[in-house]
DNA sequence: GTAATAAACGGAGGCGCCTCCGTTTTAGTG
DNA sequence: CACTAAAACGGAGGCGCCTCCGTTTATTAC
């Protein structure tokens, strides 16, 4: 368990190696990040960077050590979330019948994009400035998607002629629709929709192989 | 000369239909655009707005009132020179042989894009965001450089073969190339070049039409 | 000319951005 | 434990953004 190289260990010239933080550096970075996913979510992505310090309890100048620029810390909380709704879909699996896990991890999804909206101008920049934080992410997310799916092809819930970038296209269709008020409900229901058409002609009437 | 419709002239329902200004009004927004546009060319396009209130010799208020946001003004600018540039090829069509006039206007039009490095990332947004203004801004660019490129096909100066949005193109090539020390020597070399390509295969020889 | 009114002015004020640097804390060392 | 160097802290200060509203000015009507 003990992953740090003190003394012992050889410099690793990793490509993420990162020197680790001083113990009240790594306490202030994560009351940062966390108070800043709160304030994006509230506020958008120009929320007040002072606000965000105050909330974490740190002075501007310790905000501002850790991330350089506004986009630094939306970046780092993008990542973090996407990283934890991937996750999710590790837990769902474990917890529920594969169809009925990539249903409720789908839902998850729209939902967290439609937290997005607000955000959609400057995300769309930062995505577009920085192709390796996009390709990170997609990548990420299409691979989550695809375990859910090989799970419930497998299991014989859903049919075999479809892969994970065919329903992360659908479920975009899903999200890019116009916000009106029941955009939750309906989103909802498509999901619900699409599922039944995964289903549709799945093995699992002739369900027997373990 | 008189085109102002004080009392005689009817309401025009124009699209561009803008009441007079006051003419207090029009003297400090035409103050305003100037400085704005010496600001944006020294300093980018995150230039001081108050910088350039105080060089306009009006209040930051004022320069609200007028253009609510950076864009606007940046717009206003940015449609301005263009349209400068535009008359400049009406200008040069009048005081040189058509081919001379194609090749100084080029030479120009390349000049003029070099100004713009700084303002690259902010103007491609802009022009993103605003498709009205590229369409407008193109189009005005392509006019004036075909009318150009007509008079010298007809004058027998350049070949026939080749129309205004070739020339852009071979004109992007020249000013998307890395900005080094002697950008602007080897920008003027290759317009030349290209200018020599145009020539190529000429009816001049046969000159004899008046 | 004067009066009335709409239009325009302008800058103070409140807030956020970001840098800079004196102070504090941590992690080593003996 | 004391000591030190390096790392991290934090907030004052200077500047820019933008709004708001009391004051000034151009225009119109008489």
């Amino acid at each position: 368990m003990a992953s740090q190289p003190p003394a012992t260990a050889k410099d690793k010239p990793d490509a993420t190696a990162a020197k680790p933080l001083r113990a009240d550096a790594q306490r202030n970075r994560d009351a940062l990040v966390k108070a800043a996913a709160a304030a994006f979510a509230m506020h958008g992505a120009d929320a007040s960077l002072e606000e965000i310090a105050r909330q974490a309890g740190v002075g501007i100048g310790t905000l501002y050590r850790h991330f350089p620029t506004r986009e630094h810390l939306v970046e780092v909380v993008y990542r973090r979330e996407v990283e934890s709704l991937c996750a999710a879909a590790d837990e769902l699996a474990l917890h529920h019948p594969p169809d009925v896990a990539l249903e409720q991890w789908m839902q998850r999804f729209v939902d967290y994009i439609a937290t997005k909206r607000g955000l959609a101008t400057s995300l769309r920049t930062l995505l577009n400035t920085n192709s390796t934080l996009f390709s990170d992410m997609s990548g990420r997310v299409t691979l989550a998607l695809r375990q859910l799916i090989e799970a419930a092809v497998a299991d014989g819930s859903i049919r075999s002629d479809v892969d994970a970038s065919d329903v992360l296209h659908a479920l975009g269709g899903i999200y890019s629709a116009p916000d009106t008020d029941d955009w939750r409900d309906r989103s909802r229901r498509l999901v619900s929709l699409l599922m039944d058409g995964l289903r549709f002609g799945a093995a699992k009437s002739a369900k027997g192989g373990g």
